[in-house]
DNA sequence: GCTATTTGACCTGC
DNA sequence: GCAGGTCAAATAGC
């Protein structure tokens, strides 16, 4: 993926563009009185584009990461003992991986219900299994763990972690992991209220990945040129100078302060210097949002889920942290991206 | 009988 | 070794 990256970028540029248009568009509509057409064509667009885009960057990523390690096939030794066993042991660190690479978002939510156990506090437009229980240690509440039950029928391996809030037991923390792969739609959940705020994000984020992209692209460029006068350089060295340092040249250490943390900071945080920061290389530690939003359940529900479709489109939009160019976990959320925008420019360019 | 939940056991990462 | 996360058998509800 060397010599078309460029071209790559390009072409993902164009179609976060369609995106970013099209969400204009669909805030236009919006000032119209009659738009639930319009505006439900428009987000199935936004929603292909962002699908497009997400499809070129996983592709091009998996390009670059032809391994050796594919997994145990059932069909090398069908026969012998213990294969399932080995298939299953497969099965279950790929889990893992996957786990770690997933992007992953918390919100907190209120209940009017004084319920006194771990209940599912707000039925958020998909259907969750709960598979799991656990006492966590320090909290006065038990975990819920709970699997989207499209798991085995499509494959979706979103989950949620509910935990009751200590201080609040009316307020409820969910842990997001993954995105819903199953075609399973909240549209009942999306008022027109939502609508406005959704958009908003969308466009957010839209902007903020396509600021990324050009000032990555911006950075390749200016490496590359610098890369053409560093050869012409070596030119004028002597042959003798020239093994030498061919044998023993390195780019100087990224200074400490320009390598990214990879905790994303909040939006409000001011030092937002891109910049001046890119780098190769970034340090992976599970990033959370907390949204701190406080949901009312006293209006059939819908409160709950104001901002969750723009969230899930966000993190869609970044799920290109899923594939197996970077082991990340993080969620880009308009702007949180600041200076750790987590493109490996080593694998990427 | 099917599906969802509960819960102890097991696995993995730190 | 410990805590968090998941599995899977047992159980409950419809």
């Amino acid at each position: 993926m060397d010599g078309g990256n460029g071209q790559d970028l390009n072409q993902l540029l164009r179609v976060l563009a369609q995106g970013q248009e099209k969400t204009r568009q669909l805030e236009a509509s919006l000032d119209e009185p009659s738009t639930a057409q319009v505006c439900k064509s428009l987000a199935q667009q936004i929603e292909s584009t962002f699908h497009t885009a997400i499809s070129m960057m996983a592709e091009g990523s998996q390009q670059q990461l032809v391994r050796a390690d594919s997994p145990p096939s059932a069909g090398d030794s069908p026969h012998s003992e213990g294969s399932d066993r080995v298939f299953k042991d497969y099965e279950r660190m790929e889990m893992c991986k996957r786990r770690k690479s997933m992007p992953r978002w918390s919100r907190q939510v209120r209940v009017c219900s004084a319920g006194g156990g771990t209940e599912e506090p707000l039925v958020d437009g998909y259907s969750w299994r709960k598979y799991g229980q656990k006492d966590i240690l320090g909290s006065m509440y038990p975990r819920g763990y709970y699997r989207c039950t499209h798991r085995n029928t499509k494959g979706c391996l979103a989950t949620k972690q509910v935990q009751r809030s200590d201080e609040d037991p009316s307020i409820f923390d969910v842990t997001y992991r993954g995105l819903h792969t199953c075609t399973e739609k909240r549209e009942n959940f999306q008022s027109e209220d939502n609508l406005q705020q959704n958009k908003e994000e969308v466009d957010q984020s839209n902007d903020d990945l396509l600021q990324q992209l050009q000032q990555q692209q911006q950075d390749a460029q200016l490496l590359q040129s610098l890369r053409a006068e560093l050869e012409v350089k070596t030119e004028d060295i002597g042959p003798e100078a020239q093994m030498h340092n061919s044998s023993s040249f390195s780019f100087p250490p990224t200074p400490a302060s320009c390598v990214p943390s990879g905790t994303i900071v909040s939006r409000s945080a001011p030092d937002d210097s891109f910049g001046a920061n890119f780098s190769p290389t970034f340090v992976s530690e599970p990033n959370y949002f907390s949204l701190s939003q406080c949901q009312i359940s006293n209006h059939g529900g819908l409160g709950a889920q104001q901002t969750e479709h723009a969230e899930a489109t966000s993190a869609t939009a970044t799920s290109m942290a899923n594939s197996p160019m970077a082991d990340i976990d993080f969620v880009l959320r308009q702007g949180e991206y600041g200076t750790d925008f987590p493109f490996d420019g080593a694998n990427f360019f």
